[in-house]
DNA sequence: CACCATGTTCCTTG
DNA sequence: CCAAGGAACATGGT
């Protein structure tokens, strides 16, 4: 489950078990998962080294290291769609979708990805081209504005864009939309400048409440005491998705209105919205 | 069996 | 050049 949110959230749980950490081996289960860098490059670069901390951009989350020769070292990873990143003891066996293992001085990191379309690797040429932050001081209502004209394009599928603000994915455009109350459909350059601002927050206000959300959510990163953590486990599920207005609810009640809640294609994505409150 | 899925990239078709 | 559509990736859930 990642977006901005669920990987900031993986973030700040991330950090503190791996801060200090030296990573004694690595494993890699599932190629494909480590391209472009590849296996070998990857172990060169990690073995021996220790993390200093962990950074986010967008749906990537940045692994900054120390080598053991005193050089600092990133490695970049991406959840995909269904990827997990977790910190454990490092004895109990290995869950069947494995993508890498990273065996630390103490304890284990272990990416699972059952599609594999998630990264780790040592490429930083993915984050280039990267929208701004939704809380950089970049990120204005006249940026948006100004990525938003140009194009006939609707205005759902230039939030999925991570050229124009970075983290945002296909739940948080539907539910930004429903929030600021805009048609998806709207061609992005006809927003007026009060519904581009208004959508601004929108955006802002959407990601904010879902880490709140991440982070009160009975997510158990203690998994009932063994370090064991299960990002997207049932319980963070649910709790989550209380606060979803939109998405995933076709044929349900508008919370807001009452209204009928509507499913559409667009990009070949899934949207979510009410046409009482999009009109 | 059919269809859907939180992401991204690439290719083809207008 | 632009936008839309589809496929691909690989697997699981309903």
């Amino acid at each position: 489950m990642p977006e901005l949110p669920e990987v900031e959230v993986l973030r700040r749980y991330l950090e503190p078990r791996l801060q200090g950490r030296r990573i004694v081996e690595v494993e890699v289960r599932r190629p494909r998962v480590v391209r472009p860098t590849g296996e070998a490059a990857l172990r060169e670069a990690l073995v021996g080294a220790c993390l200093r901390r962990v950074d986010r951009r967008g749906k990537h989350l940045l692994f900054v290291l120390r080598t053991s020769s005193g050089c600092e070292r990133t490695a970049v990873g991406h959840l995909g769609m269904t990827g997990r990143m977790y910190v454990d003891p490092g004895k109990g066996a290995l869950p069947r979708h494995t993508a890498v293992l990273l065996h630390l001085d103490q304890g284990r990191f272990l990416f699972e990805d059952p599609r594999q379309f998630g990264r780790f690797h040592l490429e930083p040429g993915v984050l280039e081209g990267m929208g701004p932050e939704p809380w950089s001081q970049d990120w204005t209502p006249d940026h948006l504005r100004s990525r938003l004209s140009g194009t006939r394009q609707a205005v759902k599928t230039r939030l999925l864009d991570q050229s124009v603000v970075a983290g945002v994915g296909n739940i948080y455009a539907s539910e930004a939309l429903h929030h600021a109350g805009i048609d998806p459909a709207r061609p992005g350059s006809q927003l007026d400048p009060a519904e581009t601002a208004r959508l601004w927050h929108s955006i802002r206000t959407v990601l904010e409440r879902a880490i709140e959300d991440g982070l009160g959510a009975n997510l158990d990163f203690a998994g009932g005491g063994d370090g064991l953590f299960y990002f997207g486990s049932a319980a963070g599920r649910e709790a989550g998705a209380e606060r979803l207005q939109v998405y995933d609810r076709a044929g349900k009640a508008c919370l807001r209105c009452g209204g009928t809640i509507e499913r559409t294609v667009q990009a070949a994505r899934s949207t979510f919205s009410c046409p009482g409150c999009q009109g």
